[in-house]
DNA sequence: CAGAGCCGTCGAAGCGCTTCAACACCGCAT
DNA sequence: ATGCGGTGTTGAAGCGCTTCGACGGCTCTG
């Protein structure tokens, strides 16, 4: 194993030559950085992070706390994590890939121990049992989701209310005076994951100013359960022409069933998603959607990570993204409009 | 933030002493052991990771590639990394994400470091420019999948040539004569992703044995590219009553596309999925299908790292998971039979 | 042409931990 | 009583790096 005191034994300088060569913290003359670098890549030197986070309290390591549910939608949590890696790595950091499971447990191990220099967590619940450690913590934190009291944290998410809002307003814009929201399983409001219900609030508040009327089911997604939750919507509300879905399991099932009951999408009914771009494009009918940008939802989490580790960052900060929709095949007039 | 001396000082001992109640390598009377817990406990005393790692040179780090392409079935590598990183924490190790992107690179940068203990490397293909590293490298490495060459290599995977093989049987048996098998996109293949052509080419040799007739055609998961797979797949072979598919995403539009024209499931034609159990209880019909033990994988692969790191695992080392097939409502005889 | 100031380099002091050799102490057998 | 092995504890030497203060030599200015 290679050692920076080989380098520099080697190149003829001192440790600390070598260290500001690396570093780039103090001015070395173009020719000693050029006889380190000569050197560097000679005997194929790569300094030891385990060193380096000793003597710098820098791990360039950001901490990245996913959920180990499966109630949520996997996709979209891979595509996040990776955009966090892959950002991350531009920024000259690794990530450490921790799950939920252990919850604050996890957080406290993180840092006690310096292992990272920042966490970024995912899925956060409104009242997170892990906030008040995050917040006490020495290393910055960045929340994907949105906490209930966001005072002193930095925050990224999709602007789920003004999500709601859009949906209802496109359907109420085409006519559809009863609208159906076919919404995550119950396990997701239970627990209070923040953007389901802000989705909700935006869908009502929207839909009650443009007079619509609005229904919401909770539903797994599987075909019984969706079987089930359309039955009932039918059952109470039988002039339901609009249909928002909120959960992208459900979404196969739901364009599958409605054809099976002879409700041509989007003649008689029309849908529009809550889901990533490459679901919308890929289902059998093209969906009308909002887009859940969850490469940029990740990558601008490790931006204001890195900001706040490199100073410069405002103490308090969430970003809502807004939301857009985009018209496909899947949502037209309410039938007998003009 | 406290250090080991502080600990030591609070509770009256060396530092040392300390440092072997934490590891154990010594025996401590129990009366020192407790004071030191209960010192380490009053002060809220975690071990520096950095500190800990140059002194030891043992990270407690396994790093995990994955790729970051999407044509591979998103949920899968998920359940992996979930089950890697868990069962990584359950024998005291974190994961490091490293995402496929830097390829060589990454795994340069991580052997060099010392950033990690341990490399688990995910998708691999045939020829892996990553190998000749890995296997020159300090570390350990563990290979989730199969690559040509498995000298000197520790791999885990599924035994998909047994679970081609598996499919073929299971609709030779059910008097299927011809059988079309609906592949992965055609990506896969040229990059040589070992998996894809293993199973077919035990789903070949078998049904070659038993003197069944088979189609192959790759394909993407999207409904327009369904819609030619099985136009050709008819076109070419009318006579057609059995599928295998082994592209998850393709299960949804194989099955709504069967269906539209008027084929039933199973009276018409048996379709066997390559498939996670989620996916296959969850379709519209409750899929006869092989299942993809992702967690197992995972398990199996962190327990061989650890083992290896610990002492006592040989160095070479390949293991297949034998195919469990579970007949669920998708498969039945072949029409005309008995 | 002396002093101030800057640039490039170096030596040394740690960062917080692990681990080895050494040692004090005990009870045991001789 | 003497020596011996075992147990529990300690001091000290690093692990490989960063970083601070210092210093020699240079240019620039008055």
């Amino acid at each position: 194993m290679v050692t920076l005191a080989e380098v520099a034994r080697h190149a003829g300088v001192s440790a600390s030559t070598v260290s500001y060569v690396l570093s780039g913290k103090r001015s070395i003359s173009a020719p000693t950085r050029e006889r380190v670098e000569h050197s560097i890549k000679e005997l194929g030197y790569h300094p030891n992070a385990g060193a380096r986070a000793l003597a710098s309290s820098r791990s360039n390591i950001l901490a990245l706390m996913v959920p180990l549910r499966t109630d949520m939608y996997v996709p979209v949590m891979m595509e996040i994590a990776i955009a966090v890696a892959t950002t991350a790595r531009s920024h000259g950091y690794d990530v450490l890939l921790l799950t939920g499971e252990e919850g604050p447990a996890a957080v406290r191990r993180v840092t006690g121990s310096g292992l990272a220099d920042a966490m970024i967590v995912m899925d956060v619940e409104l009242e997170d049992e892990r906030l008040p450690l995050l917040q006490a913590a020495r290393q910055p934190t960045v929340l994907i989701g949105l906490p209930a009291d966001t005072v002193g944290l930095t925050c990224v998410d999709l602007d789920f209310t003004a999500t709601g809002a859009l949906c209802a307003e496109h359907l109420a814009d085409l006519g559809h005076r009863d609208i159906a929201v076919v919404g995550e399983a119950p396990a997701v409001y239970e627990r209070h994951t923040g953007f389901a219900e802000r989705t909700l609030e935006g869908l009502r508040r929207r839909a009650a100013a443009l007079g619509v009327r609005l229904l919401h089911r909770p539903c797994e997604g599987s075909y019984e359960s969706m079987d089930g939750t359309l039955s009932r919507i039918f059952d109470e509300r039988p002039g339901t022409t609009g249909f928002v879905v909120q959960n992208e399991t459900a979404i196969d099932p739901l364009l599958s069933l409605l054809r099976r009951q002879g409700r041509a999408v989007p003649e008689d009914v029309s849908v529009v998603a809550i889901c990533p771009e490459q679901v919308a494009t890929q289902a059998s009918v093209r969906l009308t959607s909002v887009a859940i940008p969850a490469d940029e939802m990740g990558r601008r989490a490790v931006e204001l990570a890195v900001a706040k580790l490199e100073g410069g960052a405002p103490e308090e900060q969430v970003t809502l993204l807004a939301p857009e929709l985009t018209v496909r095949a899947s949502s037209g007039p309410a039938p007998g409009t003009a």
